[in-house]
DNA sequence: TGTGATTGATACCCTGGAGATATGAGTGAC
DNA sequence: GTCACTCATATCTCCAGGGTATCAATCACA
């Protein structure tokens, strides 16, 4: 049997996602004729059927769905090859680190700082991503280290949790709840949080703090997010019954590199030097 | 930048492993300019200097260096997506258990008798492999589990230890060293092992036990090895001071199967029943 | 039941790129 | 200085991969 290629791969998988050889055409920019007969092509060559068509619907064979899992797998680690490559190359490679705003359990400024001080330390470029986007760009060689909090895909991924937060709720001042001094999750039933009124979109922390304090939603921060963003109007509760936030350092399984092996250790030992905030 | 095809990751790693592109060239079965032109072409594509040529010889930049290993990790991947979606394809899958030959700790047969009354329970096939090639096997996709002597190359992988075995000598019944009950490293200094008169070259058990009979060689198995080959001929004797065997079942860390998550769990389980064979 | 819309498959053509051959050019060995 | 070695360049050929036109099967609906 002659190699797979990733061109294979990746309309097979486009097929496999859309289930409509059309919409997977249109998404690859290619037409539909040539997909289906790479499609056929693929099956014969691997002697296996991967996809039941009718001229209405079409679905996937057990053996489709392996190979959709594992073929995103490896359309991932060439992905991966090929950036780490084009990174290790620049001039100066630097370590490439991403997380999600404030989510760093507060670490962040002191393990940058002892990094700095580390005889294997590169440059440290920060990436602020969103929610869910440091796994899958550890994965594609976008991203040398992060911190996420737990739990994350950990596919691939090596990580060591650093610490754990419990979890406030932000509330508006004038809101009534402000009066006791802890919360619990029964007492902000039927609350709207952020993703309740974006609809799926992303909201910008200003936005947040705006929705906050007008009383339209509720948020749930870690405890050292409520102490970097204290604001008048806005006022920061525990809530008991909430599972804290664990946050972790993350580094594909893969790395060798001194300089990620340097970080993971800081970063290891500035949560240890730190008093945990866990109460 | 378009994406890495496997041909071209096939290509630079035949290159990066000869660091000579005509040998490079004939092992993949072309001629050597296309193959200068593919790799020109790939550093374009990357916008980095992966080798470093004169007329004399090549070497690897640190970018190349990087894309050798994470290159060699995504043709495994992209090999093992295929092989794993044909498997499943097969009318009857079955697991695929790979293993050296008698290193399973002595639990193999409990462990496929158990195995079978389990509900998620496939059929096994058993492939003796050489030393070393069971975790290349998982990674690639020709086998869905294995039992390895740890340590291995576990890189996508997971694994568990399931018991752990003293290790013994086999020598000539007629050797002097017969007398003493145990032995130690420093009695057995100067034996050639197979692995010293082989040239490299895996030697088969009954050559092995040849070998020794004729005080040509010693051979350090494992316990359970001991006991299944008991001969005249040959006495085992342990080696107090070599660090005892361990056998772990490993599985691809990306492995979701229910067969394979029952054969790890009956292994575990045969493990525990039975009495441990340390001491 | 017949008709049109939808959707995957087939037939056929055309182009770009992968590979071959021939040759050039730089370098180390002697 | 000459030769052997090795990678790069130039040029040609051919086929694999992509496009267009069209067919065929199935479902919806009158």
């Amino acid at each position: 049997m002659s190699d797979l290629e990733v061109r294979q791969l990746r309309y097979f998988v486009a097929v496999a996602e859309e289930l409509h050889f059309g919409r997977a055409a249109e998404r690859l920019g290619m037409a539909q004729p040539p997909l289906s007969r790479a499609i056929r092509d693929l099956e014969r060559q691997l002697g296996v059927q991967l996809l039941i068509r009718t001229t209405r619907q079409v679905s996937l064979t057990p053996a489709g769905e392996v190979l959709l899992r594992d073929g995103l797998a490896a359309l991932d680690a060439v992905a991966a090859a090929g950036r780490r490559a084009q990174h290790a190359g620049r001039d100066e490679p630097g370590l490439r680190l991403t997380l999600k705003a404030d989510y760093d359990g507060g670490l962040l400024p002191q393990i940058l700082a002892l990094y700095e001080q580390e005889d294997a330390a590169v440059p440290v470029s920060v990436h602020m991503g969103g929610r869910g986007e440091q796994a899958p760009a550890l994965r594609d060689g976008r991203a040398d280290v992060a911190l996420v909090p737990a739990p994350f895909d950990d596919r691939d991924i090596d990580f060591e949790p650093l610490t754990t937060e419990p979890c406030f709720v932000a509330l508006a001042a004038t809101d009534p709840l402000v009066a006791k001094e802890t919360l619990r999750q029964a007492d902000l039933a039927g609350r709207p949080g952020p993703g309740d009124v974006s609809g799926g979109r992303p909201l910008d922390l200003a936005q947040i703090f705006g929705l906050v304090e007008l009383g339209k939603i509720v948020w749930y921060p870690p405890l050292s997010v409520t102490r970097r963003h204290a604001r008048p109007g806005i006022v920061y509760r525990p809530v008991l019954d909430l599972d804290p936030i664990t946050i972790a350092v993350a580094w594909p399984r893969e790395a060798r590199s001194p300089a990620v092996a340097a970080f993971v250790r800081t970063a290891m030992t500035v949560a240890s030097l730190v008093p945990a905030t866990a109460g």
